[in-house]
DNA sequence: CAGCATCCTACCGGATACTG
DNA sequence: CAGTATCCGGTAGGATGCTG
C-alpha cells in the first residue's frame, strides 16, 4: 500500500469535513429536526417551532440547506403566498446517522457527570 | 402522546448539538482522524501529520478533546519529555458514525456536480 | 520536546427595520 | 405571508514569540 493511500482508508476526512460544514451552523440542525418531525412545513410555522430564530437566520439557513439539496422548497402561487419546506431524499438519508451521533453524544455527556 | 413528548422522539436534539460541539471546530476532526489511523502518537508527530496546524491550536484542541474523555494523554517522565495521545473507548466508538457521516457527505457532494 | 501567553482579525450570527 | 437590507458585536481561530 502506497503511503498516500493511507489517506483514502478508514474514513475520508474531506467528505467528513464537508458533511460537517453542511449540517454545521447554529440553526441547521434545529431546522432539519423540525422538518423531520413535522413533514412539509410553512415558513412561519417553522419559525414558531424553532425558538429564538430570526427571519434573517431562518431564511439564510433554509437557502443554504436548499443549495445542498438537503431540503426542498415548494412554492404555491397563491394569495396570500404559501411556501412549504420538506426534507429531500438526501435529507432523509441523513437522519439515521444523526440519531447515531446523538446517541454517542448522550453517552459522552453521561460519562462526564 | 403529549405535545412536548414529540421533542423526545426521533433523535434528541440536545445530545446531537452536544455531539457536534464535541467534534466541531476546525482541527478536532483532523486530530481524531490522525489518532484513529496512527494509534498512540507523540505531540510533534501529530503536529507534522496535520498540515497547517499551529502549536496554539493543537494544544488547545487536544485539551478540549481530553476534557471530553475522547482522547487520552499519556505522559512519560523522561528527558526529553515524551507525551503520547490516543483515542479512548469513547473516541473509538465514534468512528463508525463518522464513517457513515463521511459517506453521506460524499453522496451529497456528488449529487451537486 | 511539548506547550503557553499575547495580541489580532475575520466572519458568523444577530437586532432592527423595511417590502413584494 | 414570506421574506430582504443594513449595520454591528462577540468569538473562534491564527501569528508570533517565549519556556519548563
Amino acid at each position: 500500500m502506497k503511503e498516500k493511500d493511507v489517506y483514502k482508508n478508514s474514513f475520508d476526512e474531506c467528505s467528513l469535513t464537508y458533511a460537517l460544514s453542511v449540517i454545521g451552523g447554529k440553526w441547521r440542525l434545529p431546522i432539519l429536526w423540525a422538518l423531520n418531525q413535522q413533514g412539509p412545513v410553512r415558513y412561519n410555522e417553522l419559525k414558531r417551532s424553532i425558538h429564538g430564530i430570526t427571519n434573517m437566520m431562518l431564511t439564510q439557513s433554509l437557502k443554504e440547506l436548499e443549495s445542498y439539496h438537503i431540503i426542498h422548497r415548494q412554492q404555491y402561487l397563491e394569495v396570500p403566498p404559501r411556501v412549504e419546506y420538506s426534507l429531500t431524499e438526501h435529507g432523509e438519508s441523513l437522519m439515521p446517522t444523526l440519531k447515531a451521533l446523538a446517541k454517542w453524544g448522550k453517552n459522552v455527556k453521561n460519562s462526564l457527570s
